[in-house]
DNA sequence: CTGAAAGCGCTTACAG
DNA sequence: CTGAAAGCGCTTACAG
């Protein structure tokens, strides 16, 4: 079963090869109608499909983008990227999504992988540890747009949450119900991930501006596998916090797994938020207060400026931060 | 910025490309060490990264599979694409999603586009409404495998749970517990979706064998949008159901929420049961007991089936059923 | 042990 | 209005 090539029409249809691409390419304005005709016929008949890598590797671009996100696990993740494919499925690019998995080795390899495959620019949900390939794209004018998390003094342009919004909203409607004793729980600060810095911060100026103590032992920032252990010795302390908020979807489920384990009654002894949204919040007994991120909006602008810089590679390298706002979602856990 | 090519190194590395291309591909049986030596240095100086889009188009193969799901919001579909992409980034193959939201014509684009990118096969969750694309790929021997629904009499290889004994495994478990009225809501059957006709005919067998009554107002199969007016309908007839089967985890969402709205008592006024693991499924009150499949080892073995036919394009079509074992999580809820 | 040449399937200036 | 020719960046038999 050979393939059938663009010459296989041009041969059918009595034309040459460059009047069978003209007319794969809509560029008729001087095609006469009679070679139209005979070409569509030819084409039907062989049941032809171009081949997109020869086309690309003519044209050096593949109208293909990646993704690579720092850890699929998180719902927030799967929600952009849905968003980046929507987008990108209505304007005719494909798009290869790779999971870091948290490792900046991995991240490495697809950042090589995806470039050798020519795509035409990259979505990062950066790991923050190459940089060496952070500059080298941003020197050679590549594509690039990074969500979720930001690299100081590098001139990408970054789709962010409000992260210190969420937070406060979070602080100021536990305070608002009358919940004094605030804890907060997020994983690891490790490798200063954007996120986390900024929710933690935004915390401890909320709890100040709420003219509460900032108490250290109401703040755990550990591995998710680690995470429950924290939270029920949080729990233990002499004076423990009548309120706990959660950093992410993941850290809430753990909070939840503790809930569970030990009995606690939700709001009554306990006030849950969690800032994420999560499928289950509104089933959930009680239901779970969230501050949702506007995950779709936040996707589609990053693909939005991806393939405008496709378009226009020579637009200036930048560091543009677009803030996105956080929603609260008022349940029965606070 | 020029692109680095082959040809700069083989220039800079004073030898050939052939010689700089044996060096690429590791084919080094005669290559002096000088040469590798010189080779590696030209690289490694000018930064030199392969183009795939060259190599692929002249080995007419790109290392790529295309993975088409019918829905992308079932958790299922989107552990079985964990399991895929992790079994082929082992094997160094890439693999690009596609979402075809339960539209033929979505899927139809898709597996176009696919082919024409000379992806080196497909796994397909397929809609069943293309079956002259199914044909075609067949005919031509292309790679392919069909996850979670086969379509009759067609020779392709197909991974399925064994939805008939999810089916039996809910039901006896929910008799077991003293359920005697079991009911089942399924999403439409309109397009007879395999695990949906499977899963009413194992629970309409099941019922039977447990010497019950088959009542057809226990069974209803309706779009989600309709789904909870449905359950509600059911659990308002003169003698409503005392148990629950959700057929999918979409499904169970739904059932949960009128759960919630109606403020049912679980598992003492309606035991609750769903096919499908959900991430909240221990930590709900009451912890829900589910059915699981095996996702990720369905998913690695469509990868490793449709890997196998990649290296082994002659291979006769024929119809191979996989199926997999459900396992039940006994938990609160029944 | 290494190189010259052909070719993968397209696109694109340019000629006529 | 259409075609001949060059070329995108590789790989691969084959020659030497």
């Amino acid at each position: 079963m050979k393939k059938i090539t663009m010459l296989d029409v041009a041969v059918k249809a009595n034309v040459s090869k460059s009047t069978v691409s003209q007319y794969i390419n809509k560029r008729y304005d001087y095609m006469g109608e009679e070679t139209k005709k005979r070409i569509e016929a030819a084409i039907k008949n062989l049941g032809y499909q171009p081949n997109y890598v020869a086309r690309s590797l003519k044209q050096k671009k593949t109208s293909t983008i990646g993704v690579i996100v720092a850890n699929i696990l998180h719902t927030f993740s799967t929600q952009v990227i849905r968003a980046i494919e929507d987008f990108c499925h209505e304007h005719n690019f494909h798009v290869i999504v790779c999971n870091a998995d948290d490792d900046p080795e991995k991240e490495r390899k697809y950042i090589e992988m995806l470039r050798a495959k020519q795509v035409d620019g990259l979505i990062v949900f950066p790991t923050g540890e190459n940089l060496d390939l952070y500059d080298q794209m941003i020197e050679e004018k590549y594509p690039l747009v990074f969500v979720d998390r930001m690299i100081d003094h590098l001139p990408v342009r970054c789709i962010l949450l409000d992260n210190e919004k969420a937070s406060s909203q979070a602080v100021s409607h536990l305070v608002k119900s009358g919940y004094k004793k605030i804890g907060i729980i997020t994983t690891t600060l490790e490798r200063k991930i954007t996120p986390r810095m900024e929710r933690i911060s935004g915390y401890k100026k909320a709890i100040q501006e709420q003219g509460l103590a900032l108490n250290e032992e109401y703040m755990k920032s550990v591995e998710v596998t680690e995470m429950k252990r924290a939270i029920k010795e949080m729990l233990s302390l002499p004076e423990p916090p009548d309120a706990l908020l959660a950093g992410n979807d993941l850290s809430l489920m753990e909070v939840l797994a503790v809930v569970k384990e030990e009995n606690i009654n939700v709001p009554e002894d306990l006030a849950v938020i969690g800032i994420d949204e999560v499928s289950f919040a509104s089933l959930f007994n009680p239901a779970i207060t969230t501050i949702e991120q506007p995950a779709f909006k936040m996707g589609t602008k990053a693909a939005e400026l991806l393939l405008e810089l496709t378009k226009n590679p020579e637009k200036v390298a930048e560091k543009t931060v677009y803030r996105y706002e956080p929603t609260l979602h008022s349940r029965e856990s606070s």
